[in-house]
DNA sequence: ATAATCGATCAGACAAACGAATTGTTTTTA
DNA sequence: TAAAAACAATTCGTTTGTCTGATCGATTAT
């Protein structure tokens, strides 16, 4: 049952920490030379450690000094992030952005919840496409932001997501993988995996036929559910009742895939800022994501 | 130039949200109902929000109450692992862990500087051999701890670290990947990629030759630089010098690999727990290492 | 040797925060 | 419908904690 550390001790140790000295960490703080002296040694007496090893003229953090200031660091960069978010003026108006629709149903849920909770009066218009669409839709200024699957993690003006490999997927309860020719389930035209997926087979000599086409990942899902076909999906999207298939099942490589946010350079707005900055930092701090939450 | 929120303000709102009563709230944090009354409008005033909608009977959160929560639950979360990092008790011994050369100099060096911080006592043995060498030791527990790369994403008694797709790397300045046939450093014979390699140029009808071989991986990075070779290697220990080659370049998608933290079930000391824990935490909150700092 | 700097410590002052009691409102029970 | 109970807001008196300012001892620079 341990009692919480107060902010202000963490504040006063990472002044003390940066400046070197208690004195210079009281000017920082607006607090007198005493005032600091007497939170460290409360600091010291709550953790029951000391902290810091004051020598003859130079102050020195311990071992548990060091720990414990990385911890205050972040506590206090979360503090900081809280105040920012909470005090930033009420922004009005609209953004656009698209995404293929298997990633919408995967991730965009959550992140609207999210951004529309701390943005009530934005509006966010939402286009699925292709990723090829998308793509070409910013560059004609019809999309403020776009997110898309990319065989490079690098784009003018975009943010890698994150790394997204794209697998062979097949229904957990049948075994169509095993079928020949295998039985594939494919997008129509426009999208990358199709070409990709097509010509990996080839190059591997695996005797296949297009099974189910569907312009849309839900057909995709139906038809791999129940145990028609095969596809190929990026990782990050594999729904239940399917299992991934390894590669010592013989299927071919695939490329590596990207996950990327595409900023129209000319949308440069706070509301389009604002977005873009939720996105990414969804994605770098979220586990549901492939992040972490700490 | 915001103040900092004080902990004790947080822990209160977060007991208030959890039991949906100030009453209750107090209980909980062992102080009387009119204390929990005035943290609330104390915090309230901090912020300059309305935090909780108090309507007739049921409390409820408004949006920035919302946002604030989630702040406040990861303030205090972080500030009971620092209490606990620091409270528990001092660690004496020894642990051994194995890991492949090229994934040590990435690594090793923020991990254990990090973990010997925190126990200074305990000994660290590292063992560099190749993957499937590690996975042996550990079998026949020469071995607490192994980190390698494998296939699969999951292993007996592993944790997924990270996905780690293997990659083409060439010099930055040389472009020996153009070269027909294309001239190829490798690890000798042990390892998984020496096959995958070759046998991806095979499937897609790449010339090629082996021009360097080397068993460990400083060999390969100085042939790569020096633009004397290609190779593949996971991405994770992309150094500089060297660029990766795109999809679009010719080459053919390797398998997708995984980085797994491999635990010797029968070595189950609170040091082995110790040092696996710290390198699971290291690569899921840890940008350096693909996660994020928060 | 003297002055200056630094952190520790003490005493007094002040303000912040608390507990207990009270009020007003709403909901539940009789 | 009245009474009781539950809940949060508010007030008041008190305590507690934290700050300032002064002083002390130690170390270093002049």
């Amino acid at each position: 049952m341990p009692d919480a550390i107060p902010t202000e001790l963490l504040r006063t140790f990472i002044a003390i920490a940066d400046s070197g000295s208690f004195s210079l960490a009281a000017d920082q703080i607006s607090r007198t030379q005493s005032a600091v002296s007497m939170q460290v040694k409360r600091l010291e007496e709550l953790l029951e450690k000391s902290l810091i090893h004051r020598d003859s003229r130079n102050l020195k953090l311990t071992g548990d000094g060091v720990t414990l200031l990385h911890f205050a660091r972040r506590i206090l960069k979360l503090n900081e992030e809280a105040l920012s978010v909470l005090k930033r003026p009420e922004l009005k108006g609209w953004v656009s952005i698209g995404l293929p629709d298997d990633y919408a149903a995967r991730f965009l849920p959550e992140i609207l919840a999210n951004f529309s909770r701390t943005h009530p009066r934005v509006q966010v218009k939402v286009t699925c496409e292709p990723s090829n669409v998308l793509l070409e839709k910013v560059q004609r200024k019809d999309l403020d932001l776009a997110m898309v699957s990319s065989p490079t993690p690098e784009i003018e003006n975009g943010i890698l997501l994150r790394q997204d490999p794209i697998v062979w997927v097949t229904s957990e309860r049948h075994c169509q993988h095993e079928i020949t020719p295998l039985p594939l389930a494919l997008f129509p035209d426009e999208c990358y995996y199709r070409d990709w997926t097509l010509s990996a087979l080839e190059k591997a000599g695996i005797e296949h036929r297009i099974a189910y086409t569907s312009p849309s990942i839900v057909g995709l899902q139906a038809a791999v559910t129940a145990g028609l076909a095969v596809t190929a999906i990026n990782q990050s999207i594999v729904w239940p009742g399917i299992r991934q298939l390894n590669a010592d099942e013989g299927f071919p490589a695939l490329p590596n895939a990207s996950f990327l946010l595409r900023r129209n350079p000319e949308s440069d707005n706070c509301i389009v800022d604002s977005l873009a900055d939720h996105i990414a930092k969804a994605f770098s701090t979220c586990s549901e994501f492939g992040g972490c939450l700490t």
